[in-house]
DNA sequence: AATGGAAGTGAAAACCATTACCAATAAGGA
DNA sequence: TCCTTATTGGTAATGGTTTTCACTTCCATT
């Protein structure tokens, strides 16, 4: 179910963290679904897998993976906190179109390259103005989807 | 302390909604800080001038002018909303930088319309091909800040 | 192989921002 | 002024997240 070690494993080593199974599991289980999963979500993904596995462990564990920065961390006013995986083989770098009438969250991967050509520019004069070490940005658009309008 | 009757009264009633003496209180408070309120920031802000305004009110009302368009809510990850004004004499446009050490924010107004430029053209086709009507936009730059890093 | 200290874990309880409920009140047109 | 109905405030509940603490696992060192 986990498999072997995959590409993050240098990473914890790196930090001088332990590379443990439910930190694998939890990775595993963002690595293969696309969505903004909440810590539940993956609670009950990991906990079918591993019954061992507790919540507590599934929120610690997203913290560090946030603290590290492979994992980021979305507040789309749901009450509850999303995650994606930062980078790896399936992710791909997208923003998010946020409906205020049900929640529903799109993506969209279009001129995200040219948003992030500007948005690095700008980050790096703020950068230097504020002494703000930037590792990474967010946009979201807020509105009605077709269903809600 | 609420003062005469300022421009947002218009609004109220186009939306058919009545205008009451915590609503003004709430967009006063709103008004005259540069900040990023928290419900409880302005509850305390609004219950020192009118004790009899309780906690509920505030986050209903705040519920509504989010609705209304009337203030942003946002999300820096510490747990609780903030507020802000969205527009009026006071505001400007602005964006964020979250620093994910201590939480601190910093507003920047920089090259605000160089990216409010692009955003537009790239919402534009968004809405289009999404079908989603855009009536705002959120971008928040994470990293530490010159005491975190 | 045994040991000791540090990192990691799970269950339950605590925390705390936000929401639901409901009786009482106040706004604004008739 | 009266009447209808939106609005309000206190309290209790909700629910996502964090804390606590005893226990386990890892790993470098004997």
């Amino acid at each position: 179910m986990v498999g072997g070690p995959p590409w993050w494993h240098g990473k914890f080593a790196g930090y001088g963290y332990r590379m443990t199974v439910p930190r694998q599991a939890i990775l595993s289980t963002l690595s293969k679904s696309k969505k903004h999963l909440s810590a539940e979500d993956i609670y009950l993904s990991v906990h079918k897998a591993y019954p061992g596995i507790g919540l507590t462990t599934v929120y610690r564990t997203l913290e560090l993976l946030v603290r590290m920065g492979l994992v980021f961390k979305f507040d789309f006013g749901d009450g509850r906190s999303r995650y994606e995986l930062a980078e790896g083989p399936n992710t791909n770098h997208h923003h998010h179109l946020v409906c205020r009438g049900c929640g529903r969250i799109i993506d969209y991967s279009e001129l995200v390259d040219e948003e992030t050509k500007i948005l690095k520019q700008i980050g790096q004069t703020l950068s230097k103005k504020y002494d703000f070490s930037i590792d990474s940005h967010q946009i979201h658009f807020l509105g009605l989807c077709n269903k809600c309008k």
